[in-house]
DNA sequence: CCCGAGCTATGACAGATGTCACTGTTTTTA
DNA sequence: TAAAAACAGTGACATCTGTCATAGCTCGGG
């Protein structure tokens, strides 16, 4: 018997899918969390078999449970699963040693069968979303550096290059250089389009 | 027997949501739609009680399903069931004779009882719903424009005023025009805040 | 020790953006 | 019907944005 933990903090979606999966003999959801802060509670006190985690949640995303299960030295085995295909959602959730990602459009019988295969250790991708780690391979030298992430984050508070430049003790040249560098490297074309990258993968 | 139709897209929230409704001894899921097309063909087929219906649908969503029943004179009691609290839906919704508005993070109780409730004929409306509904009301000088919501639209898309333009066949200064008055009513100073904001709220 | 990377800065430039004032047309509504 | 909104457009204007070339500084690794 496969003991669950299941966080999603939709109370329709997680009672339902928690009685989808208990109808297979194999799996037991003996644990259910609406919000990563629970989610952490529960892990502490009780050992699970397999962590079925939500990315988008109040108080505490899914990455920031990883984040910290991997502070802590827990070791349970953690599947996502997600509305969004998200590439450096992604990528983020498997260094922090995630072993599945699905999205949740995916089947009953291939969550089931992705449970199973992530308690026996294996590693469990959808082709939607092993095609999106291939992309992000070909195209390494993306990564912003401390301050371009600094800008990054005022670009997405809405602040224009004038109080940046205030705030960061910058000349306003300075800024539009990090801005401009900023742009290429996530491939857009203005700082609205960064913005919304940013925040639709989680960038800041 | 309350005779149901279930219409939404994820397989796993579909079927986890019959499952749970079908443990109530009055309701019983009849049918299930995965997109609005089969939700018509079933609608034209057979004949339901009550028409649970997500808003957010590939193909046709729940305001063309919505749409549609008007024009075939379907009076099928219809309850929203939706992730997102979005004041125009609602609004557009009600008009279109929608009997129920809740959000997914409803309790699996007060479910089943709105269920009922729009059966017996009575209109159910959640309080974050009615907020809105309110605010609406009190605050009309500072509501979109149905042409500023298309432009707010393209605006979170990232497009510049030229791109716009050109889609919604109209000349850069009109966009500018309308973009004005959009950061004016949002109470911003710039495309990208207005954006920043329309994410946060969901104005989008 | 030198090279590269990151950070800072400047100046010049083209284009995009936002504001304003003013003019119409159409649609809604009181 | 008359007033009020929504919609479309123009031109002028100031400002903001993004690009490019160039250059100096510092720091860590080979």
């Amino acid at each position: 018997m496969i003991k669950c933990l299941l966080v999603e903090d939709q109370t329709l979606v997680r009672l339902g899918l928690a009685n989808l999966l208990n109808l297979d003999s194999a799996i037991n959801i003996e644990a259910q969390a609406e919000d990563g802060l629970q989610a952490l509670a529960l892990l502490a006190e009780h050992s699970f078999d397999i962590a079925l985690l939500d990315m988008r949640m109040p108080n505490l995303d899914g990455l920031g449970v990883l984040q910290k299960m991997r502070e802590k030295g827990d070791k349970t085995p953690v599947l996502i699963i997600t509305t969004f295909e998200d590439c450096d959602v992604l990528v983020k959730a498997l260094n922090l040693g995630a072993r599945g990602y699905v999205l949740k459009n995916i089947e009953l019988e291939e969550l089931i069968s992705a449970i199973k295969q992530v308690v026996a250790g294996e590693r469990v991708l959808q082709s939607a979303v092993t095609d999106f780690l291939l992309k992000k391979q070909l195209s390494p030298q993306l990564c912003l550096t401390d301050k371009e992430q600094t800008v990054l984050q005022c670009l997405s508070l809405g602040m224009p290059n004038k109080v940046i430049a205030k705030k960061l003790d910058n000349s306003e040249g300075t800024i539009r250089n990090h801005v401009s560098q900023i742009l290429a490297k996530l491939d857009v074309k203005d700082r609205t389009q960064a913005v919304i990258k940013a925040i639709n993968q989680n960038l800041i």
